[in-house]
DNA sequence: ATTGTTATGTTATAATATTACATAGATAAA
DNA sequence: TTTATCTATGTAATATTATAACATAACAAT
């Protein structure tokens, strides 16, 4: 498995070289997808490029509007499938609280994300975390409930925008 | 502060007298109302009522569906603002995973949901954390983001459905 | 080349949510 | 108790998010 160099948690809201750091993502996307037999189309591979070129969580139809700009499909479900592509296979995802898509920050697969959304600049870090080991974890099994899929999102002020002003 | 007697987490996937449940749950928001100057008014205590008569999440437009046969309110708005009004004052939660709404199980006020959501019965169950002070906390803090509110989800199989088959 | 499979293009529509403005009801002040 | 004020509701229109269905095209494997 390829992986890039180990990287603090939270990327988005920390100083970084984003070029970079959007490059390797891409990089990695297409080495994990060679090797797995997967394949990055055209659309699935811009689609990644458009979530990696910012840290803020994008909707279905800021991406489509940004394919039609390079003359790929402007329909809705041309966005939903390439989204559900690199949503299912680790590379993007959901933000279920603002029914928007984040590139996925890391090259470790089976983690599960923690989200930390600004509510000011609306940019979105991604941590990791091991749901079933804490808390949740803990409620979960002492009822029996066998979790599958966690969504946690954290939503308040990045620290940019806590000295910014809190309007 | 009026109080339910103490009651087991995540209640929804026990066995329980439910309708006491709702009724108890009901009471306790109209004696929150009258002392804190909230009106709980026809729509809105029809809308919680609805809430509490299941535990699975329902969605705006199926509260509107019941509300027309109530002879309430059929548009949207009705359903929204009633349940703007439940979530603000902590009667209800979205889940916004489903884009749906349940009742609030527990009748402390500041506390922090997290939701056991079974992807078979659609029965949600509501538990409590302290976010601020787990991983994500952890996490949150050392980076210097401040955490106003969380979403935290898990989705999974509830012990019955474990039991009756995983299709 | 032919066939099976996967992805895309496209139309239509479903599901979720908000804006805007008019009306009615409650509360409080005069 | 009338008036003023504020809050909630009714209603129409529309915005936003998401999916279904089906035709076409690209790719992969014989």
């Amino acid at each position: 498995m390829v992986e890039k160099s180990s990287e603090p948690e939270a990327l988005a809201f920390a100083q970084h070289d984003h070029g970079a750091c959007a490059a390797d993502a891409l990089d990695y996307a297409r080495s994990v997808c060679a090797q797995q037999g997967l394949r990055l189309t055209a659309v699935r591979e811009r689609v990644l490029q458009l979530l990696l070129e910012s840290h803020n969580a994008l909707g279905a139809y800021d991406l489509l509007e940004k394919l039609k700009a390079d003359g790929l499909g402007s329909q809705p479900p041309v966005a939903y499938r390439a989204l559900e592509f690199l949503v299912a296979h680790g590379f993007a995802h959901k933000i279920e609280r603002l029914n928007a898509f984040v590139a996925c920050s890391r090259t470790h697969s089976g983690h599960s994300p923690v989200f930390m959304i600004c509510r000011q600049c609306h940019q979105v870090a991604e941590a990791h975390a091991t749901p079933t080991s804490g808390k949740l974890g803990q409620a979960a099994k002492s009822i029996g409930f066998k979790i599958e899929k966690t969504v946690i999102e954290a939503e308040g002020l990045c620290p940019a925008c806590q000295q910014g002003g809190d309007e």
